[in-house]
DNA sequence: AAATACAGGACCAATATGGTTCTGTATAGA
DNA sequence: TCTATACAGAACCATATTGGTCCTGTATTT
């Protein structure tokens, strides 16, 4: 628990992808075939991000998507708080300041508070560009990147 | 998003009202009475904090509910986990390591791990004794602990 | 024995999520 | 200019989860 949605999930495994060819463009069948990831999905979040200034899109024949900014400017709370919004742990948190009645005597609200910002701040120091590289306790693959499918495990 | 579920989000201020006076029994209509949570929510969580050895219960017409460890010795991540299970942030990070067949090739698996590590590890370093003091930014009230309902935000 | 209080379920309505589909518009190239 | 490609936007649906209730049973105190 404490579960992202699919769609964050997935949409950090698409940026991920884009990630690796920064400046090139990739439609949205394309991503789909290499993540996996079913295809009416991945046009949905391709569509979010593209919203959220995450990626730019160009339509018709050599159309795609393509990075906005250079992975090192994205956070995983980026794409995060673009696909699912705020990231709050409590609807409490998530609203203005004051808009709980309960607020001044809730004795939690500021524990769940410092709770939360250590949490952003966790998914804001990993970037995409981070995300390219291995991780620690990843398999070491020899992987041609040009043509190799990596699909991404969405259990 | 990435948002608690309310029975963790009561579950969190139910626990914290107890530790303020550790040792001593509470029944469930008081600690729905104080926080304002419904009353049925509120056993129902109380028997599954009971049922995960966070608190001790007692039957009968003296009966109610009190610590079963030291404020000190329960975490939010000990609490969350006995709400939500596990603390994962995908149902791939939930299960065993070599549960997803496409987890060998998973380019962002290693990566959701740390994070995942990262914000656990976060949920553990926040105690219920910490929890009875104050937090950063909370409005400093005069409480009359014997008396007062203090009321828990459930926005 | 009676009243209190927890134990353990089953149960239900509402919401959110995951996923699909359809119509429309922009672009490249024949 | 016509066609195929590919994104934009939105409506839509089935299902799972969540929040919440209720009922029956057992233990304990007086």
């Amino acid at each position: 628990m404490l579960r992202l949605t699919k769609q964050a999930d997935y949409g950090l495994g698409l940026l991920a992808f884009v990630a690796r060819k920064p400046g090139q463009t990739h439609t949205a069948r394309e991503l789909s075939a290499r993540s996996s990831y079913p295809l009416p999905m991945v046009t949905k979040i391709l569509k979010l991000l593209t919203r959220s200034g995450l990626l730019e899109s160009r339509r018709g024949v050599k159309g795609g998507y393509s990075l906005a900014r250079s992975p090192e400017a994205v956070t995983a709370a980026d794409i995060i708080h673009a696909l699912e919004g705020p990231i709050a742990l409590t609807g409490c948190i998530a609203g203005e300041p004051g808009d709980c009645d309960k607020e001044p005597i809730c004795p939690i609200q500021g524990h769940l508070r410092v709770l939360n910002d250590a949490i952003r701040a966790t998914l804001q120091g990993v970037t995409l560009a981070s995300m390219t590289l291995p991780a620690v306790g990843d398999p070491v693959l020899q992987i041609d990147s040009a043509t190799s499918t990596q699909s991404v495990c969405n259990k």
